[in-house]
DNA sequence: TAGTGGTCTAGACCACGGC
DNA sequence: CCGTGGTCTAGACCACTAA
């Protein structure tokens, strides 16, 4: 991933390659950390586009949070590129193979039930709906490291009950079925482990997890899974990018789902 | 704040116009969740804008996870707007005031030291430079939920240094004397209590903590402070929007700073 | 004052979705 | 097929920073 067009197959957009180049440069250090980046315009003849093309590539930049932006001076460098993509967000197993560890996963129960109230209106069931409820360990190199509760509508729960029972991603396996993750909405905290976390964990019921809950949707719109992941502590951490100018995260009393 | 440009006293850029009105309808339920919004074209009509102008708001709404978008089909409502500006995250004060609840804060210890390696780096700041360490302890309606340890690069500390002891935020302060964030980097992991932790936030040591790691910095891409914030568990959670189109929401494995 | 990014316009062509 | 958003152009004016 270079461009955020991997995979699809399609000649890349030309703003999503200047950003790219220019992401590239700057993890190479070529502008420094502080240091300032070429003129919109300079770029503009650099690569032979416009000035609205250079700028697209430059938004792209800045909700990166490589760049920052102000009239009057040139942008400056205030980060590094982060070499994952949204894919490596989403899929435990993409993750874990881009840090050089060798994830597995184990699929624990799988089951179909009504959906609950709080399901219902994270995926925008109807009452009365069927959802899957897959139960898995996750692991790397061997050690468990989280335990992932996902719900899909039934439409999606068909295709993940049909996959063999050692398939060790399922976000890829979606992929390959058609089905495309756009955006999620992610709640962090922490929670206790309960006694089915702490059998697969191996840990004591009561012990702390960093817990990540997630509702994916499709290009569409579409929700497609309402998961919570647990994670034993010393084995991930979150980071997050946020800037005046758009700002995606917040912070919020830990009460309801 | 309805339209991101809140106290600058400037007339909002129009695009902020109509991505505040388009965020409140959604919120207001006009189109539904799941609902399809009016054509740009309809937008650029209705408001007297370009299509351009329209594409901008757009955006906006993009990355704060309102909507999802593609080619062919309208754009369609994925979420609800969050009340809470960049400034509300950046603040604890005034997050806690948008919640209904009373902050307070209580200063601990402020001391200068020269800078070690990690803060040195996440400052910008020489070998040797001199640094502000300030410990506050955070309270909602006299309760402690949060201690934050925020070092200062001088120029800063300064200014911090010469508050009144019981100053509630010193984000607005530094604000009021034109020191102003626009981006800023987070790590969200779980730590355990030491023996200060505990003794300010009533728990016992080694009881596990929500631990919010920051650089911020203005808009000139310096940075203004480096902080760590321990939240009792049960008293906040953090919530970030990620999007294939942009995203800079990452995992990462737990270890370094 | 000269250079720079922020905002906005008016138009073009294309790729995709759904009828 | 038509309606839609995605990409790109070529220009304009303004607000701000720094020399």
């Amino acid at each position: 991933m270079t461009d955020g067009s991997a995979g699809t197959g399609k000649p890349p957009a030309m703003y999503r390659k200047v950003a790219a180049d220019l992401g590239r440069e700057i993890g190479e250090g070529r502008y420094g950390s502080g240091g300032r980046l070429p003129a919109e315009g300079e770029l503009a003849e650099r690569y032979g586009v416009s000035r609205g093309t250079v700028r697209q590539a430059m938004a792209l930049l800045r909700t990166e949070g490589l760049i920052a932006s102000r009239r009057g001076t040139r942008r400056v460098v205030i980060g590094s590129p982060r070499p994952q993509s949204f894919g490596e967000l989403l899929s435990f197993t993409r993750w874990a193979r881009s840090t050089g560890e060798e994830p597995g996963g184990r699929t624990v129960t799988v089951e179909t039930r009504p959906a609950d109230p709080t399901e219902r209106d994270q995926l925008h069931l109807p009452a009365g709906a069927e959802i899957y409820e897959v139960r898995r360990l996750r692991t790397l190199s061997g050690r468990p490291v989280m335990i992932e509760r996902t719900v899909y509508p039934s439409t999606v729960g068909e295709l993940i009950a049909e996959l063999p029972p050692d398939t060790v991603s399922h976000t890829v396996a979606l992929e390959d079925a058609g089905v495309l993750i756009a955006d999620a909405q992610h709640t962090i905290d922490l929670c206790r482990a309960d006694e089915e976390d702490a059998r697969l964990l191996g840990c004591r019921p009561g012990d702390p997890l960093l817990r990540e809950r997630r509702c994916s949707t499709d290009p569409a719109g579409t929700p497609v899974e309402w998961s919570e992941d647990r994670y034993l502590p010393e084995t991930v951490a979150f980071t997050v990018h946020s800037s005046a100018a758009s700002g995606s995260l917040a912070r919020r009393p830990a009460d309801d789902a």
